[in-house]
DNA sequence: CTAAGACCTG
DNA sequence: CAGGTCTTAG
């Protein structure tokens, strides 16, 4: 009688993700991309109430006072040249530090607290120190609007650039990459259609617009007008609230990511493990415990599939196959494009105005965009982004109306690995959209591999856990999480030999060597259960070995009275401890068990 | 000091 | 299985 056939017809119900993480990430540039252009907030104009004065003198100098003043308003930020392009300047390592860049901020602005604030103050007309300083900012004004119109100009002109550089951003995954140069040429209806044929230049030639023709001409100016208008706008806006509140809103944003994700997401994944009964065929087993490297177990024939022929060169690299059915993850949709179709929109005056987005993902047609959504619809349907882009960490690049709509984002937790999660989930949650694993480490897919993977390692080092799970971003928690696990496992696993050695001892058994675990005994069993649950891997004799080992190890123990060392068991655990055998490769897929049960 | 284990608890 | 504590090794 076949010693698997009463074993492993259990039930197969163990649960497995089809789709995880959809982790999902904007490169740093397109976040802070979304905010300048979002502020809505008219340039104040109250410094201008001439209402009270008496001479003319009085009134020429308030006029003069009043166009520089005006001028300032028009133009960036006085915070001088470093700081111009308050829209993308700030760099990655700069936004990093939420908190530093809260701190900072006040500080450089500082000293001209008491400029645009003391002036809107009242109409107060200073003596030749404060003239000399209107003139000194009134100069830096200019070069900062000089420079913000070199920098829109080309922007402004060929849209192209706008969605180069949102793309190149550091390190959206492999397949956003991939997805968006394929499908995403140029996202601005008109635009694109002008230089489809070019896109690949313009995507990385950020050039003046050069060939286009006079109606495109046109279009580029009122946008390089708009444009100037709204940075200028956004620029105040964040100047003032910066000086109204130097604490700094980043702080309260901050506060706002904080506590568990109410895991929206719908884990339920399907049971397909239900169908999965049917054992593995089990070829050949090699006889001896440890199966040489590399070697996988016999019945790991499904390896050859899917094991990439080597190493693979860079694990996170391997494209995630949790490719859900789209209904998942709708919203992994449509990073960069859609979010310069929403400027452009805004700009042109007909931006759906407010939605961040909203509706897109259902029904991208459904938004009000007249000729780009044409363009734009083809990646509506977009895919999920594998979360291992890299490890950008620019948080909060977001300015206040950003931060307004990621006031609807459910908290999350703030820690370093999940920070990466946040930012790559934010803009996405923002429409209450269901997340998952927001802490974007370990879900039930990982701990069915691991307790897999114990078959074969009671002992995996930290470095062997990285290696077997390359969809896994490691952190410290993520880290000691598994470790963790395996702990935990172990703990299972001695619990069970000591019971079933004791077992055997009260049952009269004297020779060690009668102990061998079999794939119908009742230690298999239970062990079985834990492990393996729903049957649908096939334990590798070696596992066996390495159990009959351990509980003869047990029973000698037990039998000659060692257990009365309180810490008889550490022998044992140093024994079992190099019986690791090497895991197969098939297991350094991201996605191990879910392929396996898919075939 | 940190990481990893064991051990205990809920 | 996650927490916590305690011990130990590096």
């Amino acid at each position: 009688m076949d010693p698997n056939s009463s074993l492993l017809s259990g039930p197969a119900q163990y649960p497995t993700e089809p789709c995880m993480e959809g982790g999902r990430s904007l490169s740093p540039r397109e976040q802070s991309r979304c905010s300048p252009f979002a502020w809505s907030q008219v340039p104040s104009s109250s410094l201008s109430d001439p209402d009270c004065f008496g001479d003319e003198h009085i009134q020429a100098k308030r006029a003069r006072v009043e166009t520089i003043v005006r001028g300032m308003f028009l133009s960036p930020t006085p915070l001088g040249p470093g700081r111009a392009p308050a829209g993308d300047g700030l760099s990655c390592p700069e936004k990093a530090q939420g908190r530093k860049r809260k701190q900072s901020l006040p500080a450089q602005q500082g000293p001209l607290e008491p400029g645009p604030a003391g002036n809107r103050g009242g109409g107060r007309k200073g003596g030749p120190r404060v003239r000399g300083q209107l003139h000194l900012l009134r100069q830096q004004v200019r070069h900062l609007q000089e420079r913000i119109l070199r920098a829109v100009e080309p922007r402004a002109a060929a849209q192209g650039p706008l969605t180069a550089d949102q793309r190149n951003g550091p390190g959206p995954g492999p397949w956003g990459v991939d997805s968006d140069h394929h499908h995403c040429p140029g996202s601005i209806g008109d635009l694109s259609r002008l230089e489809k044929h070019r896109v690949s230049e313009v995507q990385y030639l950020p050039e003046g617009p050069r060939f286009l023709p006079s109606e495109a001409w046109a279009l580029l100016e009122s946008l390089k007008k708009e444009l100037t208008g709204a940075i200028s706008q956004a620029v105040d806006s964040v100047l003032q609230k910066v000086l109204v509140d130097p604490s700094g809103h980043l702080t309260q944003l901050g506060g706002r990511f904080q506590g568990p994700v109410p895991d929206g997401r719908n884990e339920s994944s399907p049971p397909e493990g239900g169908a999965r009964k049917d054992p593995l065929p089990l070829a050949a087993l090699p006889r001896r415990v440890q199966p040489p490297a590399g070697a996988p177990m016999g019945s790991l024939t499904l390896a050859k599939s899917l094991d990439p022929p080597r190493y693979p060169t860079s694990p996170r690299m391997i494209p995630k196959p949790y490719q859900a059915p789209p209904a998942d993850c709708p919203l992994a949709a449509a990073p960069a494009h859609i979010q310069e179709e929403q400027i452009l929109g805004q700009l042109l005056g007909h931006g759906p105005g407010g939605h961040w987005r909203g509706g897109l993902p259902q029904d991208p047609s459904a938004r009000s965009q007249p000729s780009s959504e044409v363009a734009l619809q083809p990646w509506g349907a977009a895919r999920l982004r594998p979360l291992a882009s890299g490890q950008q960490q620019c948080p909060w690049p977001f300015t206040s109306t950003c931060l307004e709509r990621l006031a609807l984002v459910p908290p999350v937790k703030m820690e370093p690995g999940g920070l990466q999660a946040i930012t790559d989930t934010l803009p996405f949650s923002a429409f209450s959209l269901t997340l998952g694993q927001i802490q974007e480490g370990l879900n039930p897919g990982h701990l069915k591999k691991a307790k897999l993977m114990f078959f074969f390692t009671r002992y995996p080092s930290s470095n062997l856990l990285k290696a077997y799970f390359p969809d896994v971003q490691f952190n410290r928690c993520i880290t000691s999480q598994m470790i963790k696990w395996f702990s935990n496992f172990r703990e299972f696993y001695y619990i069970q030999m000591e019971k079933f050695a004791r077992q055997a001892i009260s049952d009269g058994v004297t020779n060690p060597k009668m102990l061998v675990v079999l794939r119908n005994s009742e230690l298999f069993r239970a062990l079985n259960m834990h492990y393996n649950k729903g049957n649908d891997f096939e334990v590798p004799d070696c596992f066996l070995e390495i159990a009959s080992l351990t509980l003869q190890e047990f029973f000698r123990a037990v039998s000659t009275g060692k257990d009365a060392d309180p810490s008889w068991k550490k022998p044992i655990y140093k024994i079992i401890s190099k019986l690791d055998s090497d895991i197969p490769e098939i297991f350094k897929s991201s996605s191990y068990p879910q392929e396996l049960f898919r075939n």
